[in-house]
DNA sequence: GCCTCGAATTTGACGATGTCAAGACTGGTT
DNA sequence: AACCAGTCTTGACATCGTCAAATTCGAGGC
């Protein structure tokens, strides 16, 4: 009636908003993310996204999944560098850091209590929180725990419980990470060398 | 006019608002304090908050600032445990995880956006920006410096930048505390032992 | 080509929130 | 008793998340 109706596109509306709110809290934060500014910068109505999300929490805990999948990746392109173990753990390492930095409202939000919540509510009940800590986050540092096992193996490592090492790994990193956002300590150098 | 008019305390409303704040908070997440509910559990009403609090921003903050220091106070405690350097670092770690443990909120919040944004904004221009690092936060690992610079002095310890020494306990430990109150990787054992 | 139908999308509405401007109350001073 | 500077409250506005009730779309049958 009062403005020009924009006839329904057949792209996948779902995908183009969770592209869309992903650049949204890239951008600012999860502060900065609205479903209905989502609505406006997709080009549709404010409540279009209710269609695919159940309400907020369930869309940005898509869009934590997602960027959970691709800090994995990378973590597994830096794992296949040549050089002898500890090489390429340092380069896994360094690919984490590197990731928050380069995406600090993601890496934040990958951490943050709506997700964390979310995740509680739904995608775990007892029975299937151990899944999910290994599909979405720990598949980030399965790569380590294999390439571990594998020096192990090969009897270039003492043999301890992998995930141990993998999560004593990750922790210094995510402390680095998160404290280097924070501006708590600064980094010396580049995380790239 | 509607309802009874409560008379103006003498009491210093401004602490009761930050108490109210920080007990609004560790009870439910930053997303459970509003000024508005804040009003209402103080008896006050919703905009009385705005005559001590610049804005939102500037009451996290400050209830940040608080929860630093009870972090830096549980951790000078911690250090002063009779032992060997090791045995002291380790419970000073270990206060540092209990505390995230025990508020997981209050931890999360000064760590977070809102806070870190809101220091940016005003804290910390280029100029106090250290002093702010110095002063708010790294208070809390200054007692790890002098413990580390002493046993260096008494060549108990090789030397090295202490800085960097405690900046690596402190991310490690930062570290392990976030990935547990994400439920990431499960603490084996108290932190209390 | 028109009509109907189910699904996809929009509009309307409600309560809640952060914030500002303007007003009302308070206790003490002259 | 009249006034004053603080301190606090009420009114108002734009924004937000969300639900229910329309509305519109594209496809298949006549």
């Amino acid at each position: 009636m009062t403005g020009v109706r924009i006839p329904y596109s057949t792209t996948n509306l779902e995908s183009l908003l969770l592209a869309t709110a992903e650049g949204l809290i890239a951008d600012g934060g999860l502060s900065a993310l609205s479903l209905r500014e989502l609505g406006r910068e997709a080009g549709v109505s404010r409540t279009a996204p209710y269609h695919y999300f159940a309400d907020k929490a369930a869309l940005v805990s898509k869009v934590g999944a997602s960027s959970f999948a691709r800090l994995a990746d990378q973590i597994d392109a830096a794992l296949v560098t040549a050089g002898d173990l500890e090489t390429r753990c340092l380069a896994g390492l360094r690919a984490y850091v590197g990731f928050a930095l380069d995406e600090p409202h993601l890496f934040r939000l990958m951490f943050s209590d709506v997700l964390i919540r979310h995740t509680l509510m739904h995608d775990a009940t007892m029975a299937t929180a151990v899944a999910f800590r290994n599909d979405s986050a720990m598949r980030a540092f399965r790569g380590f725990a294999e390439a571990i096992s594998a020096a192990q193996a090969a009897h270039e490592l003492a043999a301890e419980d992998p995930m141990l090492i993998v999560q004593t790994l990750w922790a210094y990193a995510h402390g680095v990470a998160e404290l280097a956002l924070g501006d708590k300590i600064t980094l010396v150098g580049s995380v790239d060398d």
